[in-house]
DNA sequence: TGCAGGCTTGTAAGCGCTTACATAGACGGA
DNA sequence: TCCGTCTATGTAAGCGCTTACAAGCCTGCA
């Protein structure tokens, strides 16, 4: 039964305090369920509150309490897996927290640090993935107002989470070695993002600590699928070329392996190729990609906890938060096909 | 130089006012660039306002000025392709119009219907994608504020845009029939979702107008990867199956497409298949998935444009606005394989 | 010299909600 | 019967911003 038509006036508290016949602050306490209320009154505001569908307006209430009760959370795009998974992640911790979150995506914003400030005066707190804004300026962020660095550098006077990069690069390059390979080149610009340097460090680190080869420098492309044929070329026109390719990701391998594979180069024969981040075409191609996983549902979950801790008090959490990553062997390493566990085509 | 440390009470536009010489009123004109103001105090003012790094409390001017410059997305779900591309759409065009974007996904909610009133108070419209909200409740919101439907059927009184489904299903049917397939099945549940639902009515009406076969029952099942086990063990075991699968999605016909691989079938020799939305796997298996492109980023720019203009006043569009769809024809439709037009592991 | 009229700035009244404080009943014990 | 106490409700003061309106000042013209 909406009284309220184009025109009229919108229902307010005061609406509803007439309708029931009892002042504001009593309409306000019986929604809040804050201070105590007869039950005879209660069921009258109530029904007034039904009978008009009110619903309190957010920026009176943010104004009077001083509180959002919502969540930034700024990345630089959202392109690929990576994103939405978080993103889904996220966004249901946050639910948990009756909190609402707010997506800002710098990539293509003229003015990214007027947007963030834009983003922090109407939220509680905010989550600043990598590659969003510099440093200097995330610091000054984090001293106004709760801010979590998300897959990015730590930065003191803010929480930090994370997916662990360099470990599972130096177990990756490892196996690489163990199965025989010597030349070992990284793919993948590592000033790209504090993610690919820690991976291409684990890389470097693996490679240094065994006699397996010299460390290249990194094939620096862009992190996105169509360098593959750049990378391609690149690798084919060497004499004594790489016999392994660790791609800063997966779109990367994926397509540097088809760019290989239609210039005749056999995969892994030739060159084995691992990446990062398990995409979903990682296991339908052949040979199915070697690569790591994150976790990145359960990453997103984390940065919404925890700034949610934050906003509600908590001190800056003195070490930051690395979730542990998996290896994913498949064939493009040169493991023999895979016995399919968790592939979604076979019933178990 | 920010003097608001902990403790310090936060910067208000009087703090700007009080540090400047000059009255509140003055300040608000000068950072709304509303009422004539002499240069000189004008500079003094932003110079407080720099100086105690002022941004004006978002909930105080929504009050005021009973508007939030703020659009909320409704989505069911995120995972997939799908939804990072048309978030991005949707942001970018929001951040033309200096809109933020709140976003709720309903698929965990407990309640879904609470999640979007609450929303709806602390934006000025929102766009509701598929799956999320009975139609009814939905016209109630529409009733209320503005409210732009995305890829679901229209609802009176909103506007609404989607991607054309059932012209494109009718060619595919078609097309698979000119490659001499007479036993087509569609797989997907097309009470799923109003866009199978369109899709599944562009393939029966394809077949009917042709003598290719009689039109069969929809193979039900979810449209997520794992359902592609369950579709080839009903497939393979008809007597006389089907020669060509219509899959609700790409990621149910590379499911199903590997699952009959794994089986023994030839894909498209014994059985052609096709599915929806040009996912990044499509183009990296084999045979290549002919598949349908929706312009979801462009979809997504769609909908903020169009419910911002709504925002500002017009009236609802009569007719919804559809997007058109593309075509991608590889070589699982029986097609020979392709040029590599559009790849991107090859350097045009 | 006086005053109309154009600029610039200040004053103050909201916007809708929360909440500290005041107030009015109801109840029980002395 | 009176008063202290407790409970249920109302009153009113903000929260920080915008903006209609008032007020002051300066210019130029009669």
């Amino acid at each position: 039964m909406a009284t309220s038509g184009p025109g009229t006036r919108p229902t307010t508290i005061y609406s509803v305090a007439q309708l029931a016949g009892v002042s504001i602050a009593t309409v306000s306490r019986v929604l809040q369920g804050t201070g105590a209320t007869s039950p005879q009154i209660r069921a009258q505001v109530l029904q007034a509150v039904e009978d008009l569908e009110y619903v309190p307006r957010r920026s009176a209430r943010s104004l009077a309490v001083q509180r959002h009760d919502a969540q930034g959370l700024v990345v630089h795009d959202l392109t690929g897996p990576y994103y939405s998974e978080l993103l889904m992640g996220y966004e249901s911790a946050a639910a948990k927290f009756g909190q609402s979150v707010i997506i800002v995506v710098t990539g293509q914003r003229e003015d990214p640090e007027w947007a963030v400030r834009e983003l922090a005066s109407r939220v509680d707190g905010l989550v600043l993935a990598n590659s969003t804004l510099p440093d200097d300026e995330a610091r000054a962020l984090g001293r106004r107002t709760p801010v979590v660095m998300l897959a990015r550098t730590a930065v003191p006077g803010c929480d930090s989470v994370s997916a662990e990069n360099a470990q599972s690069a130096r177990e990756l390059t490892e196996h690489l070695i163990a199965h025989g390979r010597r030349r070992l080149f990284f793919v993948g610009d590592p000033e790209g993002s504090p993610d690919v340097q820690e991976r291409y460090r684990g890389f470097t680190e693996a490679l240094s600590s065994s006699d397996a080869s010299e460390v290249g420098p990194a094939i620096r492309v862009d992190f996105r699928e169509h360098s593959g044929a750049e990378v391609a070329a690149q690798v084919m026109g060497h004499v004594n070329g790489p016999d392994a390719l660790v791609c800063a990701n997966d779109e990367l391998a994926l397509s540097t392996m088809k760019a290989l594979q239609r210039g005749g180069v056999k995969v892994p024969d030739d060159i084995a190729i691992v990446g990062w981040d398990d995409v979903m075409t990682a296991r339908y191609v052949s040979p199915g990609l070697t690569t790591v996983r994150q976790p990145l549902f359960e990453l997103g979950r984390l940065a919404a906890t925890r700034l949610h801790e934050r906003i509600a008090g908590a001190p800056v959490a003195p070490e930051p938060r690395i979730l542990p990553t998996e290896l994913v062997l498949r064939s493009s390493c040169g493991c023999p096909e895979t016995d399919d566990r968790d592939v979604p085509w076979v019933t178990s």
